[in-house]
DNA sequence: GACAATTAAAACATCTGATGTTTAGGCTGT
DNA sequence: ACAGCCTAAACATCAGATGTTTTAATTGTC
């Protein structure tokens, strides 16, 4: 399931599970779904205890962290309801990671990726003026592991930690607490595309490889051209099988 | 107070405050502010209860909301400790918010305006590209409410309404969702420099009103320029003002 | 003295049930 | 019709009981 390794990549494996965390994420991914629409009353604090077997006060901290995130709204006597989208936390990692549990949707991919070649070219450049070299190293080894990658699922990962590897190296954190959005929109990607892992790996590597060596070499502009180049390839790739996604490539020539 | 100007343009007026927000933003604040060091374990929940005077039900609830911020860290029979900044949410609303109540310090400003720079120059370009009729009318009214304020407070409330619309005219939920950043920045430099309202205006309006014009207009490219223009602006009035900033300008040439 | 097993205390997790407050909507009486 | 009252529904808070997990001290053996 994406969600679960969205959550692997996230690292909150230390994190107790617990029956609130349980009965948030479930009417989480609801809500999502759309299975709770928006501005609906669901169901009372009592008939969720019933539904869920669980207590009431189990079920209040479920709802307050979904309020928290900005999908519900508690108003006391009266009942809670599901906000309209525009005010969900969709940078929120649950939220993300509830995103996963769906049908993918083409437009919702399409922002994911705007927002991807947003920051991911500023962040390459960023990386390569002020990275570390142990940053550095971290992006090499992420880059070891995709070569190394036998499966799908390996390669994504190690994808993955690529890009978050050179948000950090960035260093700043505004911009490493973005790393959602490079997850989910890699996850849906595959979700959708179910690409084929070695086309995946020959054809995306040597690109990947570029962005390392520019940031190697602090070179800025290379780094930011080669994610630019890089991200731009996945974008046409994924617009040929999905033509959906209605693509004005002259929009992303940022 | 800078962190209720945050709530107010973020509307969260509707919300109850509810004894278990309060004490979840006071918990939040003394961790913000490193009062609660990184690392470190909290109170348990009976000393939280009696330190607050609420029963263990509010702490519990105000605790999970902090768990799922990134702030805390929560381990059974064990107890509760801060996590490292590293994991915090530095998206979410309320950890920006709680951001203002601490002394600025220069080096996150920095940070924020690094960030805006990343955003708000491709807000405008895509502002330019899909805004409909009533989003442009929006950003037309925030820039008449900058020339009607008469003191400082409603012009950055002005200001701020002025680029959450911008934001909102590039019609990408996940880029409303950063308007928490913009915000903050904003807040966070008046705090600093608390600026001549009367020099405020007469520079930026205009900057603000090319912005207008090109979104209106439709010119992408220009409304992009006008928006780095118009944070190059900022940035450069504010690196006067505090050196410590410390700007290499050739790095937010984006 | 070192190491393994037991035990106890601390702290979170969950459940239960009682009581207070707010809201919405129905009812009543003019 | 309309204003004011009333009540049921739903959330808010409190109190206390019980279970589970972790840490660390204690104990017992070799």
């Amino acid at each position: 399931m994406d969600e679960l390794l969205y959550y692997d990549l996230k690292d909150v494996s230390g994190l107790t599970p617990g029956l609130a965390t349980q009965v948030c994420r479930e009417v989480g991914r609801r809500i999502i779904a759309g299975h709770f629409p928006e501005g609906q009353f669901i169901d009372d604090e009592n008939r969720l205890c019933d539904r869920f077997n669980v207590s009431k006060s189990v079920v209040r901290e479920a709802i307050k962290i979904l309020v928290s995130k900005g999908l519900l709204e508690v108003r006391r006597g009266n009942g809670t309801k599901v906000k309209p989208r525009s005010s969900w936390n969709l940078l929120d990692d649950d939220v993300l990671a509830w995103h996963l549990g769906t049908d993918p949707k083409p437009d919702f991919l399409k922002k994911l990726i705007d927002i991807r070649l947003m920051i991911e070219p500023n962040a390459a450049y960023w990386a390569a003026s002020t990275a570390s070299s142990f940053q550095i190293a971290e992006i090499r080894n992420s880059h070891n592991d995709m070569e190394k990658a036998t499966n799908i699922q390996e390669f994504v990962i190690a994808d993955a930690k690529f890009h978050r590897a050179v948000l950090r190296a960035a260093n700043n954190e505004l911009l490493t607490s973005m790393d959602g959005v490079i997850f989910s929109a890699l996850l849906t990607s595959i979700k959708i595309t179910n690409n084929d892992p070695i086309d995946n790996r020959t054809r995306s590597l040597p690109l990947h490889f570029e962005i390392l060596q520019s940031i190697e070499n602090h070179h800025k502009e290379g780094a930011k051209a080669a994610m630019k180049k890089h991200l731009a390839d996945t974008y046409n790739r994924l617009s040929i099988l999905l033509p959906e996604l209605n693509l004005e490539t002259k929009v992303y020539d940022i």
